[in-house]
DNA sequence: CATGGGTAGTGA
DNA sequence: TCACTACC
């Protein structure tokens, strides 16, 4: 893959808390804006400002009362605060929104913040490249667009429209990739306003320095092209602590040393001596950077790789004594706790590690920072309390000097910071609990499932995944849907050679989802499913004969042990396996892989010779010889442009089907968030007095995937009552159930309030002896209750699931959904 | 007291 | 593993 000529693009959203307060409370629209967190002291701190308020001179980190003095008309909606601290939760789902539209546009995604992603998009450039002529390029194709050594876009476009016949240079030939570029960030920024209605700005260059640093030449609502041969323009002037790694002590250092400030001086200086003034790879980065060279790769990531809070005690506010420490540790543990909730949801993962950090006021007056690691347990139970009771732990035995006086419980150094983060997330990779899910994709199966998802209007995913193979076997599926080549030929991502590579490819090795699919429909009728390994599961155990293991089962086989081999492994599985650095790739693919793929090679080229004469040969041997150690077994993913290995190929077509069936079902679950939250705020608009309920409301999004929340995916035409306890309808038959669910969350409410009976710091009946011990044992009787209750829901879900598993209202895909979200909540 | 809380990454 | 840097 040439780095050097890709096209990267940095998607940044324009001042985004204030845009997330304006899309919350539309009378804001227009009017100057700033966000503050924290406003009683001097109108709290300013984290966001829009624009209208940047033009009366309102800048980032005023307080609220200076904003006001320059902009006395400036509204100030402040981040809501929980639990003591400022949580920035509604801003983060914004983020997340933003960034599943980005998604819909290439898998080559990687989120940098809360606000802003590097998209590689060189495919589907090149893609476009075959159907659009760049000539044809008009002004108007590129709305709010500016290149860099161009007063106008139109300069760049003639530019551009001149060189294209010759394309005697290098850099122009990149240009107009640039340029197609910017006509699909156009078309992805407006449909990021179209979905959302937030506005983003953008850069487009050839890496991701590049782009982040044209990105914020011109905004808001705007973007920027980088061509190289602009490049040397731009650095001339270039202060260099403005490019990103470089506006700090590092960049400081730089400039100090060189006697330097302005990026073209950097291109004075040979490599060696960079390397000796800074270290090897300090310096060989100076020296590629200096020449606009940036090789970092644009990693596919969409999830965070921790998940932590924080909070800062300062000058008076200095945690002195051990209630103090144990409240807000307790209250960072519940954030993460709720935080976790939701990953857990929305991805199946698990955090393996948690970090505590701290830092203490020294005698002498300054600040020392210290952070301690704990690795989960497998009993550990992953909840606040087991947050804050390791925290502590791990706090008080990292220093003496935390020690608390026994007499009086002060701390010896008064505490200025405190942060709790979890990460090393793993897959959830289930086993018993999910068994069921193959007999209830079995039922699903055994039903007419067909007749009930033509009479819905959306057809998703899943749906399309069983209905398709009727005309296709699993090899011709797979290819035309994750590969986007289409049954005329006439559109194809890729080209003919990686195209012959893969099929044949695919006869070698099958499918998860591909033989799952052919087995379904072979089976269907006679009601009975078969499940079989996937080929990642084979890899990892010992080799057999036959390609796979078949196991059947059907109505009657409850009991047995399916361990593992379940719809939603796989996808976790398919996940879990590429969701990392290429490398990883590289690693998971063993010698014996290698030379299974290279006899594939050899037998495409033999029938490949026969077949069609020696284009496609020659174009295989092209591959061959363009680099015999990495293009003979690795392939570029048409999906998300990572290398994959020929062998591997399967798999990696897997994970993209896993990621689409995991979308799917983010898609369920936020459809259905929104249609309660809309129910919420009609309500408000009746009815303002009932904020209790509205309270119990919250905890239901919360919750949402619950029996209640599928009971109401039901169709409207099924008798329903009002529940007297949130005034949602509810089907008839599901009532009491529902109720029961009513019972059970009570319950657990108050079980919580009694295990963490510390909410203020007002409260006095804590700080026995008695109570530091339990606090510090994880294994006291509230925990058991938890359990019991937990099982008590187990039990109300389980009833759910046997009553929709036979129910032919619903789609496989609704079937299958509910079945994913109850292993998730469940496990 | 006074830009705070939240991420990712690196080197020893 | 932890201290520290850098960025939003």
């Amino acid at each position: 893959m040439d780095q050097e000529n890709r096209v990267v693009v940095l998607i940044d959203m324009d001042c985004f808390y204030c845009q997330v307060e304006e899309k919350l409370n539309p009378e804001l629209k227009g009017m100057p804006i700033a966000v503050v967190q924290y406003n009683p002291w001097k109108g709290g701190g300013i984290i966001a400002v829009n624009y209208e308020a940047r033009a009366m001179g309102v800048t980032r980190g005023m307080r609220g009362d200076e904003a006001k003095e320059k902009c006395p008309e400036i509204q100030l909606p402040s981040v809501p605060c929980q639990r003591g601290k400022a949580d920035i939760t509604k801003y983060r789902e914004a983020g997340k929104e933003v960034a599943r539209v980005l998604q819909k546009f290439t898998a080559l995604l990687e989120r940098a913040s809360i606000d802003e992603a590097y998209l590689d998009i060189t495919l589907p450039v090149e893609e476009r490249l075959r159907s659009l002529d760049v000539n044809t390029i008009s002004t108007d194709m590129v709305p709010n667009t500016f290149a860099l050594g161009y007063n106008c876009v139109d300069e760049f476009l003639a530019d551009v429209h001149s060189c294209v016949a010759e394309s005697i240079d290098f850099e122009y030939d990149h240009a107009k990739r640039l340029l197609i570029g910017a006509v699909i960030v156009s078309e992805i920024r407006a449909t990021v306003y179209e979905e959302t209605g937030y506005r983003c700005s953008a850069g487009i260059a050839h890496n991701k320095i590049l782009a982040k640093l044209v990105c914020g030449m011109n905004k808001p609502n705007k973007q920027t092209i980088l061509p190289k041969h602009s490049i040397n323009i731009l650095y001339k002037t270039l202060p260099l602590k403005k490019v990103k790694h470089l506006g700090g002590k590092f960049g400081d250092a730089v400039c100090d040393i060189l006697k330097i400030k302005v990026m073209s001086e950097l291109q004075q200086f040979a490599e060696k001596e960079l390397q000796t003034r800074f270290d090897d790879k300090n310096g060989s980065w100076l020296y590629n950077i200096a020449r606009g060279i940036d090789l970092e790769h644009v990693q596919a990531r969409f999830n965070p790789k921790s998940i932590g809070c924080c909070k800062q005690f300062r000058g008076k506010a200095a945690l002195l004594d051990l209630e103090n420490l144990t409240k807000w540790l307790k209250d960072l543990g519940d954030e993460i706790e709720d935080r976790l909730e939701t990953d857990a949801l929305e991805n199946n993962r698990t955090p393996k590690q948690m970090v505590v950090s701290y830092s203490v006021q020294m005698p002498d007056g300054r600040d020392t920072s210290s952070s301690r690691s704990y690795n989960f347990n497998t009993e550990d139970e992953l909840c606040g309390e087991t947050f804050y009771n390791k925290a502590l732990e791990l706090i008080i035995e990292s220093s003496e000097g935390m020690k608390p006086k026994h007499c009086n419980r002060k701390l010896k150094a008064p505490i200025k910071f405190l942060g709790i983060s979890v990460g090393k997330f793993e897959d959830n990779t289930e086993s018993k609990k999910t068994k069921k899910i193959v007999d209830y994709f079995a039922a699903g199966c055994s039903k007419d499932v067909n007749k009930n998802t033509k009479s819905e209007n959306k057809e998703t995913l899943v749906d399309k995944v069983v209905e398709k193979p009727k005309s296709s076997d699993g090899k011709d599926f797979i290819m035309k849907k994750f590969f986007q080549v289409k049954d005329d030929g006439v559109e194809k991502t890729m080209d003919v050679a990686s195209n012959v590579i893969i099929e044949a490819s695919l006869d070698k090795q099958e499918s998860f989802f591909a033989k799952m699919l052919k087995n379904t429909h072979k089976e269907s009728e006679q009601g009975t499913y078969n499940v079989i390994e996937s080929q990642i599961q084979k890899d990892n155990a010992k080799p057999r004969t036959p390609n796979c293991e078949v196991m059947k089962c059907g109505d009657d086989s409850n009991d047995t042990d399916y361990s593992g081999s379940t719809i939603n492994n796989e996808i976790n599985k398919s996940i879990a396996l590429f969701e990392d650095e290429p490398q990883d790739i590289a690693r998971i693919s063993n010698i014996r892989q290698l030379l299974n793929c290279k006899q594939d090679i050899t037998d495409i080229k033999s029938s490949v010779d026969g077949n069609e004469g020696s284009n496609l040969s020659n174009q295989i041997d092209n591959i061959q010889e363009e680099n015999i150690h990495d293009k003979i077994e690795n392939i570029d993913c048409p999906e998300c442009r990572k290398s994959i290995p020929l062998n591997m190929i399967v798999q990696h077509s897997d994970y993209h089907l896993a990621l689409k069936l995991r979308e799917e079902e983010r898609q369920i679950f936020r459809d259905e968030k929104d249609k309660i939250n809309k129910t919420l705020i009609e309500r408000r608009q009746n009815d303002r007095s009932h904020k209790q309920r509205e309270k119990g409301d919250r905890q239901k999004i919360n919750m949402a995937p619950s029996i209640e929340k599928f009971v109401m995916k039901v169709d409207k035409c099924v008798p329903t009552e009002m529940c007297v306890q949130c005034g949602t309808r509810i089907v008839l038959d599901k009532l009491t159930q529902h109720l029961d669910f009513h019972e059970a969350q009570k319950l657990r409410r108050e079980l919580k309030q009694k295990s963490s009976p510390i909410k203020t710091n007002t409260n006095r009946n804590v700080g026995s002896v008695k109570r530091k011990k339990k606090m510090l044992s994880p294994t006291n009787k509230t925990k058991l209750q938890c359990k019991s209750i937990d099982t008590f829901f187990m039990v109300r879900t389980t009833g759910a699931f046997l009553s929709l598993h036979t129910s032919p209202r619903h789609s496989l895909s609704d079937q299958l959904s509910f079945l994913l979200r109850y292993v998730v909540i469940y496990r």
